[in-house]
Order: structure tokens, then sequence, then C-alpha cells
DNA sequence: AGTATTTGACCGAG
DNA sequence: CTCGGTCAAATACT
């Protein structure tokens, strides 16, 4: 395992931005006129995301943050919070305000699709519920850095703000976005339309900290919440949604100075729901627990195309690491 | 047995 | 110093 040096690391990385510029453009000529097969979709945002995935461990490496998880045993504390605060602050962030009615069964359903390990929960100053903290759980096997932060709102205990940080790199999650997508466009019409469900997400979209310099050309950021009107066609097969997308660039305008690195797309990580794994830590609302609805199986054509990207993904940590 | 959660300690940022 | 985020040992769960 040799060392890479530091010109060539930024040589990937412009390359792979290049790349992954590249494929937005394909995905923009593909969407808006045409429905694309659910093939291409899928393939389009697999490459995004591999490009993403890439960048980003490039990224971390250039900062000198990563610190792979994977196969460590006793790395010291001292080194690796350090690093995990750098890695911290290149993160994309987002956030949803979650409403739940604990409905007929006083049982609200939360699930985002995706598989949470809680790692921690902190009393908020000033806040009368405390907040939690949740990691991918494939962390340490896939490297999958998505966290996510759930705290209950101070005045109405049925909304839930969760803060969610990172891309999911895991194949699993990547497999479940493509089912529960297709899910979701005929749920939405059987299911929330009709029917009062038990879960009501009054779900509002932040996104707190991103970098999108090359994604959406003519986007600049807006000091204001805006609708998500550009981004992602998926976000409108859901009725009952309120979206809101807002950037706040300041936090990586003073951190990420040379390189270009990771453009969030929010939507890739479409649907967070609600944590799945929200049980009863601090008494208050115990009884939410995970369901995720039983979906019918759709045969997947994208899956050759996310093993593909796990193989990437260890090639990639084998190289480097 | 393995896996997930709890919870106080630890650490960096401000 | 305080505060927010994370770690990790102990504990609970399956």
């Amino acid at each position: 395992m040799e060392k890479v040096g530091v010109s060539e690391k930024k040589t990937v990385i412009t390359v792979l931005t290049e790349g992954k510029k590249l494929a937005n453009e394909l995905k923009r000529q593909l969407h808006p006129t045409k429905n694309p097969t659910e093939a291409c979709d899928v393939l389009v945002e697999s490459i995004l995301s591999s490009y993403e995935n890439a960048i980003t461990l490039l990224a971390l490496i250039e900062n000198g943050g990563f610190e792979p998880s994977i196969s460590i045993e006793g790395s010291p504390r001292s080194e690796g919070s350090d690093h995990n605060s750098k890695k911290r602050k290149t993160m994309p962030r987002w956030s949803e305000h979650v409403r739940i009615s604990s409905g007929a069964g006083g049982e609200a359903q939360l699930d985002d699709g995706y598989n949470w390990r809680k790692y921690g929960q902190k009393d908020i100053l000033g806040a009368t519920h405390p907040r939690a903290y949740y990691r991918c759980t494939h962390r340490n096997t896939q490297g999958c850095l998505a966290t996510k932060q759930v705290q209950r709102a101070d005045e109405d205990p049925t909304v839930f703000e969760v803060i969610y940080r990172g891309k999911h790199s895991c194949r699993q999650e990547r497999l479940r976005q493509s089912k529960e997508r297709k899910e979701q466009e005929s749920l939405a019409c059987s299911t929330l339309v009709s029917n009062g469900p038990s879960l009501i997400k009054t779900e509002k979209r932040d996104v707190i900290d991103s970098k999108d310099e090359e994604d959406l050309p003519s986007f600049s950021f807006p000091s204001t919440p805006i609708e998500c009107e550009n981004v992602e066609p998926q976000f409108f097969s859901e009725p009952n949604r309120f979206i809101t997308t807002s950037y706040s660039p300041s936090s990586f305008l003073s951190s990420a100075t040379s390189e270009s690195y990771f453009s969030p797309s929010p939507c890739l990580v479409n649907d967070f729901g609600f944590g799945n794994s929200l049980q009863s830590s601090e008494s208050d609302f115990g009884e939410i627990i995970s369901n995720p609805t039983p979906i019918t199986d759709f045969s997947l054509g994208d899956l050759d195309i996310s093993i593909d990207e796990v193989d990437f993904e260890s090639h990639f940590l084998d190289e480097f690491f």
C-alpha cells in the first residue's frame, strides 16, 4: 500500500468531479423531456453516487481527515476525534421536520428505510428534549458515513426535527432507495390520498450546509428558502409532502478552499422519513417503532449497478488504506 | 453467541 | 469555562 501523492489525489478529485459534471448533464438531458426508463434513472443516480463517494473520500484524505473505521482495532481517541470534527464540517447537512400523529393504535410509524444505530444522546441547552445521535449501521462494514440527529420540538411534541449529515454510500440503502422510489409511486396513490395514515409527515427539508457548484449551473445560492424545483422529479410524486430547500454556503466557503467535492443532491437520499430506531431512549415517544411498510417486490435491474459500486468502493479503500 | 442501546466520559470548538 | 458531538464500556436485547 503505497502512499499517494498529494498532487495525484488532487488530479483524481478533478477527474472525478468532471465525470460527475458530465453525469449530471446526462441526467438533465434525460429526465425533463421524456420519461426515461427506470433503469436509466437509477443508473444515473448510481453514477452520481459513485462519484460523490469517491470525491468525498479523496477530499477527506486530502484534508488528512478520513479515518476508516473499517477493521481498525485500537485507534487512539485523540486522533480519531480530530479527524471526525474535520469530517463533520465538510459533510452536507439538511434537516427535515417530521410530524407524527399517533393514530388509531397510538402507534406512530416512523421509518426512513435506513438502518440507524444510536450512538449518543445529549441534553441540549435551552431545549426541553434531548437530542439523539444516530449513524448508519453499515458504517464499519461499508464505510457509510451518513448520520442523523433527532430532536423533538420544544413546543409541538408531535414534531421532530431530523438533521441528516452525509449521504448513504452503503449498498443496502441504495437498493432500498430505488425500491422505495417505486413503492412510493404506487403507494402514494392508494394509501396517502384516500386513507388518513397514522403518520402525518409534515415534512420540511432544509439544506443547512452544502456545496454545489456543478450540478446545477444556473443555480446560485439563495438566501431564503426556495421550492425545490430544479432538482429531482421524484420529489413531486409525493403529494402530501411539503419540502423546502435552503442553502447556507457559509460554512464550506470558509473551509473548503481548493477542491470542489461533494455536491449534496439531497434528493438522492430521498424520502427520509424518520428514524426507525427511535425507541424510547428517553421515555418520550416510546412507542415510536420502526415498521417498514411491506413492499411488493419489484425486480430490480439496478442490482448489479449497486454491487459494482461496492466493488469500486472496496477497491478504492484497499488502494488507499 | 452477536448486536443494539444506554450513558457518563472525553474531546474540540468557541 | 460551557456546550455539542462522539466514544466506548456496561448493559439490554434477541
